[in-house]
DNA sequence: GTTGGCACTCGGTAGGATCGAGTGCCAACC
DNA sequence: GGTTGGCACTCGATCCTACCGAGTGCCAAC
């Protein structure tokens, strides 16, 4: 597509201006090593590369900035990044000594790729549906109040408060959790709702409700961990580009949503509009799923600006997703 | 401590200023409802309450500002505020429909309050070492990892992952939990590390894997639920005022250990330094405490500049939590 | 095709004038 | 004696102008 120099100066062109934030001019490249032109032929090719769409002018006679699609070349360009030395020892100590709850864990995780970043860091974990439950309780909270509890097998919890007709006693709450037992053990967690009906009609009425409650859903967002928002204000001169990131952030869901579309797109970076988010316009989003037992399962990934240092980044979301996927399948 | 005058020219800079965020002159107070004096007079007593520390000039020829002390006579001299209809009912209508997981309603909690004041709020959850134990279950993982789930009365979940040092068989795991039961069944978590030793040693090397795990408090961040990150954005001009604010909201620890100084130094409002962080010296902050069955055992609050809307935000503070309060005494 | 040269553009910065909101002070007033 | 209108003064904000310089596009020469 881009002609060997082209190619190279465009790449010279986004690393000075991911280091900078400054427009780069024809003189900088030049002087570059790797480049061996005068800045007069640089300044051709430049005004090539900006009529084919891959540099940008804030103004005339200003230097020239990536657009998205200049990003968008250079990632594709980028030969497959690795990790400092240090990086990668952190990484390694972290899931060395990882351990305990999945939760903890996947907050954790967050907090190592923000670290190691230095941008924003999401963490989409396993979804319940899929994991196989290992064990249901049912334990009275109150007269009419049952917590309903499964174990499943990744160490993850899933409960549902159930608000009964009548009152139920403990004899009827234990040949329920033992019906249910009986058809969720192994199963995925919607097994329940198969349970067959009770012969005891005050233990039917338990069942029915938990089966009822057992396909609502829980919430995607229960599985979303974010890290790191404070950095998207180090990242943005304006105050209202970062209120309108943060206000994304906040929103678990739209989250999900959005790392979900990009990998199912088989992307690894969304640049700006590839986000599909008018607020992340400015904004880039690089991403890894993991897998747990082969099965791909959730997924990792790092928000920061569109000038965001993709080599760096790229790499650490794809250690730490490849990690993660491998402590989990042990665990 | 001020007579009349001074007072009422000092809540008039302060409403002012919330409202406007310039330096307020002498001539907007002049002409302002209940003040009958003439803008000289005004600048008189501005000048008294300025060189008492209540006000201060950003420089020579501007208006006033309120200064900290400023702020905290204005709070102090409030009268109980009271929230508007709507707010009302919407803190009624989400206390009417409230119900499910605690964790779930709390988070909830957090958006009534961003959505009621627009500034971040947080709700410190109830501490679950209080909590009286309904249920314990040991379920094993994999060979050497079993899972320790304790359901609370109030519908939370504490749990830990052990590790074994040999397998322990189906068997073993049962006693063990049904041991646990019979020493923790109605009593505070803590009171599982006094089940008492059992007899097959099988059984007892669990229980002392699991005393030992009950004791590593769990973490007070579990029950931090902070929302509304974003409007730090829409408060503050100064990106680097947003980013450092951020960064305390991120630590939950340090958001449960401030709120917590807040209560029991019994205050309701903590402005610009009387929260003890310099990063928030430009905000302030107010809570209020919730009470479950009389007991006090959470907290919620909004964290907005000291240019807040005090009024709106202790009222909405103070029914939010007393509401918050009375829900989780009846679940 | 590459390069040095050159006229041109235009954002950023600095200096200077002006404006006006606001102040402090003072003399006059009730 | 407290209050008030008047007044000189201050100083940030705004606007204008000039100027600088980084950077460009284009062209003629190599």
């Amino acid at each position: 597509m881009l002609d060997e120099r082209k190619a190279s100066i465009l790449r010279a062109v986004v690393e000075e201006y991911i280091q900078t934030a400054q427009p780069v001019g024809s003189g900088h490249i030049a002087s570059a090593p790797g480049v061996q032109v005068s800045s007069a032929t640089v300044r051709n090719e430049m005004a090539a590369l900006e009529s084919d769409g891959f540099l940008a002018q804030p103004h005339t006679s200003a230097g020239r900035i990536p657009t998205e699609k200049g990003y968008r070349y250079f990632v594709d360009a980028l030969t497959q990044p690795s990790l400092d030395r240090t990086a990668t020892q952190q990484v390694r100590a972290f899931f060395d000594q990882a351990h305990g709850e999945i939760e903890q864990m996947l907050a954790d995780t967050t907090r190592l790729l923000t670290g190691l970043t230095d941008y924003a860091a999401v963490v989409v974990g396993p979804a319940h549906e899929a994991a196989a439950v290992r064990s249901v309780q049912l334990v009275s909270l109150a007269p009419t109040v049952v917590l309903f509890v499964a174990v499943l097998g990744n160490g993850a919890i899933e409960k549902r408060t159930l608000e009964l007709a009548a009152p139920a006693d403990e004899a009827v709450l234990a040949s329920a959790t033992a019906a249910l037992n009986a058809a969720a053990n192994g199963h995925p967690l919607s097994a329940v709702a198969a349970a067959p009906a009770a012969p005891d009609p005050a233990v039917e009425d338990v069942l029915a409700v938990v089966r009822a409650a057992v396909v609502t859903a829980s919430d995607d967002a229960d599985h979303v961990f974010v890290n790191g928002a404070s950095r998207m204000a180090a990242s943005f001169e304006a105050v209202e580009t970062v209120r309108s990131v943060l206000t994304i952030l906040e929103q678990q869901l739209v989250v999900v949503t959005l790392l979900r579309d990009v990998v199912d797109r088989g992307l690894n970076v969304a640049i700006g509009s590839e986000t599909g988010m008018q607020p992340l316009a400015d904004c880039a989003l690089v991403v890894a799923p993991y897998t747990v037992d082969g099965e791909q399962v959730g997924t990792v990934g790092v928000l920061g600006p569109t000038r965001m240092n993709y080599p760096q980044a790229l790499a650490a979301v794809a250690v730490v997703g490849q990690r993660l996927g491998n402590r989990l399948s042990e665990g």
